[in-house]
DNA sequence: AAATTTTTTGTGTGCGAACACAAAAAAAAC
DNA sequence: GTTTTTTTTGTGTTCGCACACAAAAAATTT
């Protein structure tokens, strides 16, 4: 148990006062070039690390970090991040990371922006966030936002949807392309003769469509290069969703179309609206994969009528993301700019383990 | 942003000197019950919370927490709760725990008592560690260590297998018997006509048993109630599987008995040694589940010869392990008693995101 | 060469809790 | 009623860092 390496302790080594140390380790200009290097030579060869407790209690309750999701009331999925957020909330309030929620319309690009704004307004006290955690589902909105921090130096995390921008700090999410080998594995396994899979794409046109892209072109990916070479792969899209009668009539449409079906690989969380339109018998010889451990999927996976949800770990994501700015800010530890979290293989089996954080979103949001 | 209420607020309110609050909010008696209450009626009244910072440094680095494992030398499974461990022990370290590790040989009860001794004896300046971690492998010694550490009053977290003892503070780790139920809904989803199915437990008769025969039972509960109802469920168990061609005359009597074998479900990592004995041809024609993601079972699962490897997160039961004792000992928070982790379906198609981590221990080892 | 400005360096205080020790109050012994 | 002992309460220092401010040294100006 070697004792720890202080700043006093390098000061004296180095022939300075703490002040000088002090202002080496921050940066704070102000220092001879020849003193500057001594000083960092000393620190090396010491191995002076920073008493993060010592310097939390001295620093006082600083860092101010903001949180823009969706409203989770339009998208239960959206509960997730944010029990997420609120569990890493509890650990790092005690090391002076406070943390603002703001919510946006789920498609509205406009609300996004405005509240995007309210984030980066000046408080009174004449501050902005020190650090924003955000799921850019609109692509221009998204890099904007970027854009801004990046010239505030206001360090930013994104999760979900993954932007190409190197303005972000960290993107924290799953892989879109190895999710659709994935559902194109697990729908293969069940499928040996001549048959047809449908990849179904249920969602409007604005949002961000880069991920979906993306899983398609993992999907037909596995089935060109390893799946059963008989397998007919269809690309389809829907939006108007939320109206039942149109949906049924799509899908039975569907259904009478491809008599040889085998298969509906939903890209999204939303392949429970489709079940709700479908008769028992039929969803049933049907092998069908959704995304996203929501409520009304999870009854359909206890009662076998969906037979495997792809997991992303939403609230992991909310979680990880906090904890990423934690590291960064308080503790200034480098992170990784890309967090791939794992894609999460559920059955009925074992659905009741990935929600276990879960249960707390319950409790949280009727308080 | 609430400023924080220090003891000294309480103290104020409550007319007394912070030593006084001091002493009630520690226990250290020598309060007079009339103040005692006052006090703890101020506390609440106010809300105070301690301060987790100023805490750890007035503290200094205090606590010591002992971690036994099984020598990962001898199985390389071990080496995922120790890299778990050590991942932990970076973050906490900066808050006063630290940790030292013991390791016991893996079939040996007797160095496993050893081990335990050694860490329970007191140090030179004596004292004994605050918190232990370990794996109780041998079922009498695991709970004759956790007696003794009751009696010290030494909280200590157990990980992989469970122990019914109340004496624990926490247990980390899977559901045995649910791993079985799912392992036996893996086998039967590919196992469509009237078939055998083989559940094989390639070990010695000294370890803990117990997990064991849970898994064995969740197997046959799924079989009797859930699956397909021509499936006979078959029963064994070998113990020389160190030995390349007993092993191999074993199985090869196998598959000559049952012509119409459809899976076998390996109880715990050893299916590599299996797929190891046995002819190419005839592997892929058995669909194969196994546990742990040790590379000999992700190199048969890249070659598609292991179907489904189902992980029990020994990276995240060493990493929780720490952090509940941290939790504990520095935060004095609540742990729950008992910490579930997911039962992770894994193929070769999302396999590498649950090995983030792993990486590490590569790395960690061979330095 | 003295006075002034600017750059560089050193000193001191506070953050909030833990713990040792001193002081005061109460109880017991005489 | 005084002294001694025990119980209860209060005070002061420490932990290591951040940051404000004071002091010293160097560079400019006069």
């Amino acid at each position: 148990m070697k004792k720890r390496v202080r700043i006093i302790d390098v000061a004296e080594h180095a022939g300075v006062s703490p002040g000088t140390v002090d202002r080496v380790i921050h940066n704070r200009g102000k220092v001879s070039p020849e003193k500057r290097e001594e000083v960092l030579k000393v620190m090396k060869e010491l191995g002076y690390e920073r008493n993060i407790a010592a310097s939390i209690l001295a620093k006082g309750e600083n860092y101010r970090v903001a949180v823009l999701l969706p409203d989770y009331n339009e998208d239960p999925y959206w509960k997730q991040p944010f029990a997420g957020a609120e569990e890493a909330r509890k650990q790092v309030q005690h090391f002076g990371l406070n943390i603002e929620y703001y919510f946006f319309k789920l498609l509205s690009p406009e609300d996004f922006d405005r509240q995007a704004r309210n984030i980066l307004k000046t408080q009174p006290d004449g501050t902005r966030p020190d650090g924003i955690l955000f799921s850019p589902l609109f692509l221009n909105e998204g890099e904007e936002l970027l854009n801004k921090c990046d010239n505030l130096n206001i360090p930013c995390v994104i999760i979900n949807t993954n932007l190409q921008s190197s303005k972000k700090l960290s993107y924290i999410g799953q892989h879109s392309y190895q999710s659709g080998v994935l559902a194109a594995r697990l729908l293969n396994f069940g499928t040996p003769k001549k048959r047809t899979v449908i990849i179904l794409n249920l969602t409007k046109g604005s949002t961000n469509a880069k991920h979906l892209i993306e899983k398609k072109e993992g999907f037909q990916y596995y089935f060109d290069n390893y799946g059963n070479k008989k397998v007919k792969v269809v690309n389809l899209e829907f939006e108007e969703f939320n109206d039942n009668e149109k949906l049924k009539t799509f899908l039975q449409g569907l259904i009478e179309k491809y008599t040889n079906l085998s298969g509906i690989f939903f890209t999204n969380s939303r392949a429970y609206k489709a079940i709700q339109c479908l008769d028992e018998k039929i969803v049933k010889k049907i092998k069908i994969i959704g995304f996203d451990l929501i409520e009304s999927n999870l009854n359909y996976l206890r009662e076998d009528k969906i037979n495997f949800l792809i997991n992303q770990n939403p609230i992991e994501q909310g979680f990880l993301g906090i904890q990423t700015l934690y590291k960064h800010l308080v503790e200034k530890e480098a992170v990784e700019p890309i967090q791939y979290l794992p894609l999460d293989i559920v059955v009925k089996e074992n659905m009741q383990y990935y929600q276990k954080r879960g249960y707390q979103v319950e409790t949280l949001l009727t308080a």
